[in-house]
DNA sequence: TAACGGGTCTACGTTACGTCA
DNA sequence: CGTGACGTAACGTAGACCCGT
């Protein structure tokens, strides 16, 4: 969504630090942590610098969502750049959790938690690490006669057709999720021991397992979902504060009195308009000595935590 | 060494049963 | 007591991988 500012142009741009650009006009960054209010550990970085991408953007290859996003804006993008020197950018990466443990909020939005987790009674709780030598070695079985009479009938084929659902007693569910959250898939052998153990077929022991790694997975989709519909907001409301700050530029552009250094404050308290180029921004930070690098400001459009969160990236949850 | 078939395992989608409100 | 929602055990299938021929 390009806006044409006759010489001067803004775009979003959201991701993590991003390359360098090369031959970048100097630029000015203006870092917010908008997130922090709002319990999201979300960093977003506001700045304003030439567009124009490099080479060494080009090498800094995205992860596939995020070139799958940027395809989606690839059109806008091109066209955008290939008119307008000069850009602002949104970068946007969530932060190593820092919140306290157990906040909700920032538990949420930020990705890497565990979907192994219990709730009990609405508080999230890490489920107790039992170890499997403490649980006694003969589980109480509550259907062993069941499970002969299961094991008759499969034996002899009498019943087929008829599926005999069997409830596991709490000990073996119990049981089995310690020996889940050890290895979520089985050997032949812990198979084995399993059954024995919990006086079930093997069979059941690695359906249950089965079960519960789609179960797993389920729940790890329904997390990202939320964590992305979370972001998915929280980027759209930047973007609609952003665009207005676009509006206030331009309208004072169109000022008849030329306000150098008298840009609206949010986030521009220290934006010089070029009096000299009259189509860049140049970076002006007389009291930010710690101002951020410039590669900072040559982002491409992508969606840094969509990209690069660890959990993103790491398989399906192995444990739980 | 490549090709093939059989066995095994897992992911995934679906079905059906047990439980509960 | 009937019913629908929900959780989950069980099943069927496809694909990947390994191994022997």
């Amino acid at each position: 969504m390009p806006f044409p500012i006759h010489a001067m142009e803004l775009e979003l741009s959201l991701g993590d630090s991003p390359a360098p650009a090369k031959g970048a006009s100097t630029p000015m960054l203006i870092p917010t942590h908008a997130g922090k209010g709002e319990d999201h550990e979300l960093v977003l970085e506001l700045g304003v610098g030439t567009a124009k991408r490099t080479e060494q953007d080009n090498q800094n290859a995205p992860t596939q969502p995020e070139q799958d996003l940027q395809d989606q804006e690839e059109d806008d993008d091109t066209r955008f750049h290939s008119e307008s020197p000069v850009e602002l950018s949104l970068s946007c990466r969530l932060l190593p959790a820092s919140a306290e443990i157990g906040s909700v909020n920032s538990e949420e939005c930020r990705r890497g938690f565990d979907v192994n987790t219990v709730l009990v009674d609405g508080d999230t709780v890490q489920e107790r690490s039992l170890s499997t030598s403490s649980l006694p070695m003969e589980v109480p079985v509550r259907q062993a006669a069941d499970q002969e009479t299961a094991d008759d009938e499969e034996n002899s084929g009498v019943g087929r057709g008829t599926r005999k659902k069997l409830r596991l007693s709490k000990e073996q569910s119990a049981f089995l999720e310690n020996s889940f959250k050890e290895h979520s898939t089985l050997t032949p052998k812990q198979k084995g021991d399993l059954a024995k153990r919990l006086n079930l077929r093997p069979r059941q022991v690695e359906v249950w397992f089965q079960n519960r790694r789609a179960r797993t997975k389920l729940k790890q989709t329904e997390v990202d979902c939320e964590y992305l519909k979370r972001c998915c907001e929280m980027l759209s409301r930047e973007n609609r504060r952003l665009q207005r700050e676009v509006a206030e530029l331009r309208a004072l552009r169109t000022s008849p009195f030329p306000l150098y250094g008298h840009l609206p404050a949010a986030g521009f308290s220290t934006a010089r308009m070029c009096p000299s180029c009259d189509d860049k921004v140049i970076a002006h930070h007389p009291t930010n000595t710690a101002s951020p690098p410039v590669s900072t400001l040559f982002t491409k459009p992508h969606f840094g935590p969509f990209t690069v969160h660890p959990i993103l990236r790491r398989q399906p949850s192995a444990t739980s």
